[in-house]
RNA sequence: GGAGAGAUGGCUGAGUUGGCUGAAGGCGCACGACUGGAAAUCGUGUUUGCGGGUAACCGUAACGAGGGUUCGAAUCCCUCUCUCUCCGCCA
């Protein structure tokens, strides 16, 4: 959420910043209201301050043996002028907050301006892309072959766009998850949590999945509860309503993440790459103001590391205006190259939300003792997707033969060096 | 799911015949005094949001959340949430 102070203070430049997502006529509507709103403060205020200052006179004059009708009558008309103000005060709050609640992060003045996806801009490269001196499968292809991957049984037992993993796909699966969460906890300094895959209304509402964005969430009929999207917004959302002791706070976790995938009718319908549940490892970081520019690039390396672990070949991409989430301020996404597509595919997005997040979740912190507190900035980041990554394996670790070599990295894990189509 | 108890400031814990309680006492913490230094002791201070003000500061709101009664509510009424104990059930 933006602070509105910084919408009154410098309008032109949060207008501005807004337009660059093709957005218009916020400021205009949040300054009409925040005027208003304020008018109203000031009345009602007043009124307040006379009724508090007369009904602490009231028993007091009482025990003098004074009449006291008259007062109790001004008074009870005071309380009914109150309450009519304050009805209006609180429908102005609402409207104003439903504005906020729905306005994106403004993109940080260094995020490329563009349109969509098309305009992202590549940032480096990490390895290059396997020649085959055969034709590649497909990892669905290659997957169904060698028994570890079943489409069809998934949509039986549930439907479309769910998989069952089975023998060493399976295995692979739950290795690529130990992993990734070994090498953030035990060779960089991320604490591991292992969240609840439900959160309420509140949680969904702190990270900036709703209220905007309800018809892509799993919601739990005859609750208020969400299958959560990514643990993003269990591990955000742990430091809602408080002030953090100690920053920075790193912290990653593995969920399973739900997604509707509504308008993604046609888009990726075969394999593993656009799934209603997914694997994933999070990174999640709460930092200082000053710090989220650079810890925006750790993030990143952090999770390229995965790839780097696992040897496989990937290029970074910051994402422009257009293409850029709501809540992020800056993101780059990490794309695996994938030979099926025969182009690089989203495996990971790390973005810096600013206060934006911290602002909607309340999460501060405190200086010193004696300051006041400051909202913090909050970064997440996949490190990595893990159905995506088991398809980058399968692809490009293939053989002719159709079997699959598995990542050096992956060995100890898997107890095996290679996947073959026999079992 | 059934029965009961509870939810107060960083912690602990008063306050439940409505008013002088933003909230006693204790602990913790910060600053000061004392000391060669420290402990102990003494003194002072110690929540957050919003609005106004250059500022000092002033006003307002908040005692799990929301609503109601009242001139006035931490205190009374209603709804909800959560925690604890016992029973049932269960991985």
């Amino acid at each position: 959420m933006l602070d509105i102070k910084r919408i009154r203070n410098n309008p032109e430049e949060v207008k501005s910043g807004l337009a660059k997502r093709g957005l218009s006529g916020v400021v205009e509507k949040a300054l009409e209201i925040d005027e208003e709103r304020r008018s109203l403060i000031l009345k009602t205020e007043a009124l307040k301050a006379n009724r508090n200052e007369v009904s602490k006179q009231i028993p007091v004059k009482k025990r003098a043996g004074e009449d006291v009708t008259e007062q109790l009558k001004q008074m009870k008309q005071v309380s009914d002028d109150i309450k009519v103000l304050d009805a209006k005060l609180s429908a102005l709050d609402e409207q104003l907050n439903e504005l906020m609640m729905s306005t994106p992060n403004i993109p940080s003045d260094d995020v490329p301006v563009g349109q969509s996806e098309e305009d992202n801009v590549e940032i480096r490269t990490w390895g290059t892309p396997k020649q085959f001196a055969f034709s590649p499968l497909a990892h669905w292809d290659i997957g169904v072959n060698l028994g570890i991957l079943d489409f069809e049984t998934a949509a039986k037992v549930t439907g479309a766009r769910f998989t069952f993993y089975k023998g060493l796909g399976s295995r692979l699966e739950r290795s690529l998850i130990n992993l990734m969460i070994d090498i953030h906890t035990l060779e960089a300094d991320y604490e591991e949590v292992f969240p609840p895959f439900m959160v309420n209304r509140s949680s969904m509402e702190g990270t900036g999945q709703l209220p905007k964005f309800e018809e892509d969430a799993f919601s739990v009929s005859n609750t208020d509860y969400f299958l959560v999207p990514t643990a993003e917004v269990p591990v955000t959302n742990m430091y809602r309503q408080s002030i953090m002791e100690k920053l920075p706070v790193y912290h990653t976790a593995y969920s399973a993440c739900f997604r509707a995938e509504a308008g993604s009718a046609g888009r990726d319908t075969r394999g593993l790459i656009r799934q209603h549940q997914f694997n994933k490892v999070e990174l999640v970081k709460f930092v200082r103001p000053e710090d989220s520019g650079k810890e925006l690039e750790s993030l990143t390396q952090d999770a390229e590391k995965v790839l780097q672990r696992l040897e496989l070949p990937y290029r970074v991409v910051e994402l422009c205006t257009g293409d850029l989430g709501f809540s992020s301020s800056k993101t780059y996404d990490l794309e695996v190259w994938m030979p099926s597509y025969g182009r690089y595919v989203e495996i990971s997005s790390c973005s810096n939300f600013l206060d934006f997040q911290a602002r909607r979740a309340n999460i501060k912190y405190r200086e010193e003792k004696g300051k006041k507190p400051e909202f913090i900035h909050t970064l997440n980041g996949s490190g990595v997707a893990i159905g995506r990554t088991v398809a980058a394996i399968l692809e490009n670790y293939q053989k002719e033969d159709g079997s699959v070599q598995i990542p050096k990295a992956l060995r100890d894990y898997m107890k095996t060096d290679v996947i073959k189509i026999s079992q």
